[in-house]
RNA sequence: ACGCCCGUAGCUCAGUAGGAUAGAGCGGCGGUUUCCUAAACCGCAGGUCACAGGUUCGAAUCCUGUCGGGCGUACCA
């Protein structure tokens, strides 16, 4: 299938961000009417309802407490001092003192065409790219990936894909709990059964076979608790063959995240355990008590704070074993000399706050964040219908590959009972892509602050919001397009048109795409693309109902065709940032 | 006890510069297919924004208090 035939345009040409631009306008006439409160925030935002137009300036209201004058006639003020004629009619007042505006048709129409030819689809460049470290997914090895795993990758992922939309560059930084308490029991476990229990496709899932059997030999026995101190202890020390034991460990871990990670799309740049760091973590705690943040407390190395505004972090405890705070501490460091980012950003669920406050803390008065801005980007909670943490009936965690397996297994019955001419192969493609976009979508579109409720029907619906809303809209606009191209139909150079309330609404939203990023980028916060690309499909849905493009008189084909052309890219471009696939046909 | 987060339609949730009549999906009810994919579209019903005060021209949003829920608070990660 041919793509549509696109002028080509300076990469860049096009771009604008309209409440930005808008903004800018109205500040230089605030300033020009009122040169004392040339400061003033002029307040622009996409109009509430499209009776106002489709921004609205709310600037007026609170200046008329500060000028001691009444809000609507500054307004009128604004207004007359406003240099904008080229974007929008005259603006009119409402109410209290609104400043409603809209744009003109025209401008609607030459900047959709300049999008349109714009690679970029008027998405700004940073004018000064940063470097950002993302640390996310970092599971422990020895567990399988389950359901809870799933918002730190794939809300991660988003923020990577973002963050080089927008022209930064990323680190995706995978860091494994590779070092933690249950690898003594592990190594006796493997000892005691790992000659009953046999192998299996993913070597993983037979040594979480052991470990439970371990764990249960270890609660009814001391001796076996005792053993697994010991050979835990042995490990650290450095014996060979624990070590060896614990590679292999570690190995099989890694093939089972890759293969989840393949399935999810999901890309890593960096992969390293905290096993990694620990030859750093000794000068750590040195370097933190020569700079007075640590000191002894009750045999550990403890560090606090004089004004109590956080409680102690502890990083050495008092039988000389380092800590997860220590380890960050080192990471943090390591990374910084590494990578010299201006940003690193960790994605953990919301229970981790505080931790990342104290870590923050003591980084800044270490030294070590000179010049970086450290942000923890915390999500909710995966919970139950009843409100717990979710569990399978035998009371584990439900397995993330059994929630892929589920999502693709209901998209093929979508697949087939819609589409039933398809083969098996693109049908089963499709269904990849749909149950996989189900699963993301559900979870990226919901503020990431938000506990997150699971529900298989909610998860994995095709229904309404989805993904496969957005996919759908996608795969109608290829469609127009190849049955296009077989009557010689190609959007060309004729111009946009927006007369019809449709086409002018959709041309609209296109234009608005650089603010839903810019907004999304600002606090990595992906509900809003998926809020903006879930509006733009609603918007060319209606449009394809109202607006025949194959059959219009050639000028009006020709426009939509473009706006057609222009739809798919934005939304090919919003849910590749998401980590979703588009499709030909679904 | 202290700290953080939360309480919005039957259900799941948007609403993070304080702005006009609080939105969406699902579910419910009713319509739409000689026409580019009906995984769709159009319409209707459904709300004391937990409660009580306060700030202001204006509060779901900010402040105080109360009730209810979740999480966290030095030897786990």
């Amino acid at each position: 299938m041919a793509a549509p035939c696109r002028r080509q345009g300076r990469p860049g040409a096009g771009a604008m961000n309209l409440q930005q631009e808008l903004t800018q306008r109205l500040a230089r006439a605030i300033a020009a009417a009122f040169p004392d409160a040339s400061d003033a925030e002029p307040m622009v935002t996409a109009a509430q309802n499209p009776q106002f137009g489709d921004y609205q300036a709310n600037c007026a209201m609170g200046l008329s407490k500060r000028l001691k004058s009444n809000p609507r006639a500054i307004a009128q003020s604004i207004v007359a001092a406003l240099d904008a004629g080229d974007l929008i009619d005259e603006p009119t007042i409402a109410g209290p003192g609104f400043i409603n505006m809209r744009l003109r048709p025209e401008f609607l129409e030459r900047q959709a065409a300049a999008v349109g030819a714009d690679e970029r689809l008027g998405l700004p460049v940073a004018e000064t790219p940063r470097t950002v470290v993302v640390d996310f997914s970092s599971p422990n090895t020895c567990k399988p990936m389950h359901i809870g795993h799933v918002r730190s990758m794939v809300i991660g992922d988003a923020i990577c894909r973002l963050l080089r939309l927008l022209g930064h560059r990323v680190v995706a930084d995978n860091h494994l709990g590779d070092w933690g308490t249950q690898f003594g029991l592990l190594i006796v476990g493997f000892r005691m059964f790992g000659h009953e229990v046999p192998e299996r496709d993913d070597p993983l899932l037979r040594l979480v076979e052991i470990y439970k059997r371990a764990h249960a030999a270890a609660e009814a026995d001391e001796t076996v608790r005792d053993q697994a101190r010991a050979e835990l202890a042995r490990l650290h020390a450095g014996d060979q063959e624990n070590y060896r034991q614990w590679q292999q460990y570690c190995r099989w871990s890694m093939e089972h995240f890759n293969q989840i990670y393949r399935r999810m799309d999901v890309h890593f740049d960096e992969t390293l355990g905290e096993s990694f760091y620990n030859d750093l973590l000794p000068g750590v705690v040195d370097e933190l008590a020569a700079a007075g943040l640590a000191r002894p407390s009750e045999g550990a190395m403890c560090v606090f704070w004089d004004d109590d505004s956080l409680p102690p972090l502890l990083v050495r405890k008092k039988d000389g074993a380092f800590l997860y705070a220590t380890t960050d501490l080192a990471t943090l460091k390591y990374r910084r000399d590494r990578w010299h980012p201006d940003e690193i950003v960790y994605l953990t669920d919301a229970r981790q706050q505080l931790h990342f406050r104290q870590i923050f803390s003591v980084a800044e008065r270490w030294g070590v964040a000179e010049g970086m801005r450290l942000r923890h980007v915390w999500f909710g909670t995966i919970l139950g219908p009843d409100g717990t943490p979710l569990k399978t009936r035998s009371g584990d965690l439900v397995e993330l590959a059994d929630v892929l397996d589920e999502a693709e297994r209901r998209a093929v019955e979508v697949v087939r009972e819609k589409t039933p001419d398809l083969d098996d192969a693109e049908a089963g493609e499709i269904a990849r892509a749909v149950g996989l976009g189900a699963i993301k979508y559900a979870d990226l579109s919901q503020n990431r602050q938000s506990d997150f409720v699971f529900d298989w029907d909610k998860m994995l619906s095709m229904q309404g919001n989805t993904a496969p809303y957005l996919q759908y809209a996608y795969a109608r606009i290829r469609s127009i397009f190849r049955k296009g191209a077989e009557s010689g139909c190609r959007p060309g150079e004729t111009g946009v048109s927006v007369a019809e309330p449709a086409e002018r609404a959709l041309a609209l939203k296109l234009l608005q795409w650089p603010e839903a990023v810019a907004a999304a980028g600002d606090d990595y916060r992906m509900n809003l693309i998926c809020n903006y690309l879930y509006e733009l499909s609603s918007v060319f849905t209606s449009f394809y109902e109202s607006c025949p493009v194959l059959k219009s008189e050639p000028a009006q084909r020709d426009s939509r065709l473009q706006l057609c052309d222009l739809t798919s890219r934005v939304l090919k471009t919003g849910l590749d940032v998401l980590g979703i696939q588009v499709l030909e046909r679904m």
